[in-house]
RNA sequence: GCCGCUUUAGCUCAGGGGUAGAGCAACCGAUUCGUAAUCGGUAGGUCGUAGGUUCAAUUCCCACAAGCGGCACCA
């Protein structure tokens, strides 16, 4: 006889097994009407789940959080029903909840296209008035494939035949309508709600693997009101104007035409704002113990044969061939075997350890077509990389110093927090088990010293080594790896680096694998959307606009702007024949930091009237002592921080 | 690479089988003005590239390229 705890501690006693249904109509009409599903024990099931045995159960109703994700998967089998409908033929697979909302995959010989939102949706909507019932139904595994194969439906019928034999196979129907689904569910298509919307239409390689069929895949978003599907839609607008590439454009910061397809051209701001980037980076890693070297661009393909490159990434390396010449020279990919190289000029200590040789390299990798993304994924780009050669011992210590200085230049950036994945083995790897272990092994320690709290990204390692992974989001929602540290025991003994231990012996230094902003072009490329475009002062490319009110204070306005050039700042002047109203529109839109402006009094007075981009109050101070603070306020962070 | 969509002036976009249009920007002129658009004028395009259909293609068809949204990939 079950007793029922609820989570104001109160228990309520049945007689005989229940209903949740039945439990909430005991507790009153109003909560018998909210209840969506419940927590059973902790686990999320439908509300006409039998009750045998005490438990505790919440039960969850549309203010909840845990409603959004059952609103969004019953919005997915509303929309594969629409679809089915409207479209016979179109197989259904799969269609879970995502965040924002869901997707399914059909197949269909006849991809869908945005032209048939309006009917899809329309149906949706009809079906949601219906307010089916959701009913779960369990059956036979043979029964349950020989239903879907005499349908037609060929990958449900695969999804059930690959389903472990101890699973129950369970079925939700609405309606006329039946999927496969493990379900739960809430009561009846109803509760749904008028909060949804088709998004877009896309291909999706059934379960995942490129060697598989390409199915047609609607997204949606579903919300628990108007409300909020309001302002999820305005998010997405406002995060369309932190676009990198609209803001690239907008700022003339860079381009990218076709003749070079995955390469930035950087104009004079963007490549201001890279180099101001640059030099901060080059400071923290020479105070941080880094040497920094440069290698070359184009080495002999040996090499890469040597570090086990050629064999693995071959096709997605630019190669270089010349006629008189017998050999086959590779772009670099990655700086990695060069660094080795530069270790294995003259006998290594164990005193020198640990090396930590860092590079801007640049370097080239052919992507797929399809991965290129603005500058955050491309085909040229310099990776602030570093490779340290240590002992085994030192791997923690060094992976402890490497998670302070990322932190530290993550905060200065602006980034409060990120996220870390550690990806241990992958199934195509060099290097054996007992090496695997030992690396896997010494970097989750180091993860727990540094206090490093990561989640799991099972076999996503590189084919050398382990890896953590440090992960920026931009202003669509899109995670970025630009941080890493990979532990690798291969390349050492593949390209046969070795020191000099105390006893004399010769040993292997592990390598460290190591990035911060990982490419300086993905990174600025997220930067930007970080800031919308309005750059902290010392990041700014143009931190001072200079504007006259007329032109009789143009003069003045010259010898300002050239004050504040001898203190460093980047400032340029605006002697343009517009109303001051005009040039801080302009300025303003540019994200200028700092529009100075000057009229005859402040020519007369010899100040200057500050206006911060997007406040409207101003600040006149003398031309002395705006120079003096904008100079202190522009310094970048770790030089502010040796100031005080 | 795969599926779909897109490509027209520097930018944002409209148009459409009879060789193109707006706003902003640019340039010229007037205006000298106190904190997010002063007014007027001028100029600007092989309609992504290459084929095909047609009396005629920027428009329709095909191929390719690039971009966009996903998927796959990401040393």
């Amino acid at each position: 006889m079950p007793a029922i705890t609820l989570p104001d501690g109160s228990q309520r006693s049945f007689d005989a097994p229940v209903t949740g249904a039945e439990v909430a109509a005991s507790i009153g009409p109003g909560l018998a009407k909210a209840a969506l599903a419940m927590k059973l024990d902790g686990k999320i099931v439908d509300l006409s789940t039998v009750i045998a045995e005490d438990a505790k159960i919440i039960f969850i109703t549309r203010r909840d959080e845990d409603a959004l994700e059952m609103i969004r998967h019953d919005c997915a089998h509303v929309l594969a029903e629409a679809v089915q409908t409207l479209f016979p033929g179109t197989q259904v697979t799969i269609g879970p909840s995502i965040e924002n909302g869901f997707y399914y995959d059909f197949a269909r010989n006849e991809p869908f296209t945005t032209a048939d939102f309006a009917a899809i949706e329309a149906k949706m909507r009809e079906i949601v008035q219906r307010n089916s019932p959701f009913i779960r139904s369990e059956q036979d595994r043979d029964a349950a494939i020989a239903f879907f194969e005499a349908k037609g439906e060929r990958f449900k019928a695969e999804l059930i035949r690959d389903l472990p034999g101890t699973e129950t196979i369970s079925f939700y129907s609405q309606g006329e309508w039946l999927d496969l689904c493990r379900g739960p569910h809430m009561r009846s298509t109803g509760d749904i709600g008028g909060a949804f919307k088709l998004m877009k239409v896309a291909g999706a390689y059934w379960r995942g693997d490129h060697t598989k069929p390409m199915l047609s895949r609607i997204y949606g978003t579903a919300w628990r009101d108007q409300k909020e599907l309001d302002a999820y839609l305005r998010m997405l607008e406002e995060a369309e104007k932190r676009d990198h590439r609209r803001i690239g454009k907008e700022m003339n910061l860079f381009h990218l035409q076709e003749e070079a397809t995955g390469s930035v051209f950087w104009h004079p701001k963007g490549w201001k704002i890279y180099r101001t980037a640059e030099a901060y980076m080059r400071r923290r890693l020479e105070a941080t113990g880094y040497q920094e070297v440069k290698t070359p661009q184009l080495v002999d393909r040996a090499l890469w044969e040597a570090s086990g490159h050629w064999e693995k990434y071959r096709e997605n390396m630019f190669q270089a061939i010349v006629e008189d010449e017998d050999k086959t020279l590779a772009l670099k990919p990655m700086n990695c075997p060069c660094h080795v190289l530069i270790f294995r000029q003259g006998l290594r200590s164990y005193r020198e350890l640990p090396m930590r040789m860092a590079e801007f390299g640049a370097c080239h990798r052919y992507e797929p077509s399809g991965a290129l993304h603005g500058i955050m994924r491309v085909r040229a780009f310099t990776q602030d990389d570093a490779h340290i050669f240590c002992t085994e011992d030192q791997i923690a210590s060094e992976t402890v110093q490497f998670v302070a200085l990322l932190d530290s230049i993550y905060k200065d950036f602006g980034f409060e927090s990120f996220r870390v994945k550690f990806s241990d083995r992958p199934e195509k790897r060099a290097g054996s088990d007992d090496v695997w272990d030992r690396a896997e092994g010494a970097l989750k320690e180091a993860c727990a010293i540094a206090g490093v709290d990561y989640e799991l990204n099972p076999g996503e390692g590189a084919f050398y080594g382990p890896k953590l992974e440090f992960v920026l989001r931009d202003a669509i929602g899109r995670d970025w790896q630009c941080g890493t540290l990979q532990v690798d025991f291969v390349l050492p003994e593949r390209l046969d680096a070795e020191y000099v231990g105390e006893d004399g012996a010769r040993h292997r230094p592990v390598m460290l694998h190591r990035a911060i902003l990982g490419s300086f072009e993905r990174f600025l490329g997220i930067l930007i959307e970080q800031y919308a475009g309005r750059f902290p002062l010392w990041l700014a490319p143009v931190q001072i606009v200079v504007a006259p009110i007329v032109s009789d204070a143009d003069g003045y306005a010259e010898e300002v702007a050239a004050a504040f050039k001898a203190a460093g700042l980047a400032v340029t002047t605006d002697l343009a024949n517009a109303k001051i109203q005009a040039k801080i529109r302009e300025h303003s839109m540019q994200h200028v930091p700092v529009i100075a402006v000057v009229g005859r009094k402040e020519a007369e007075a010899r100040t200057v009237a500050l206006r911060r981009l997007g406040v409207e109050a101003q600040e006149t101070l003398s031309l002395d002592d705006a120079v003096a603070l904008l100079a202190a306020e522009a310094m970048p962070p770790d030089l502010k921080r040796l100031r005080d």
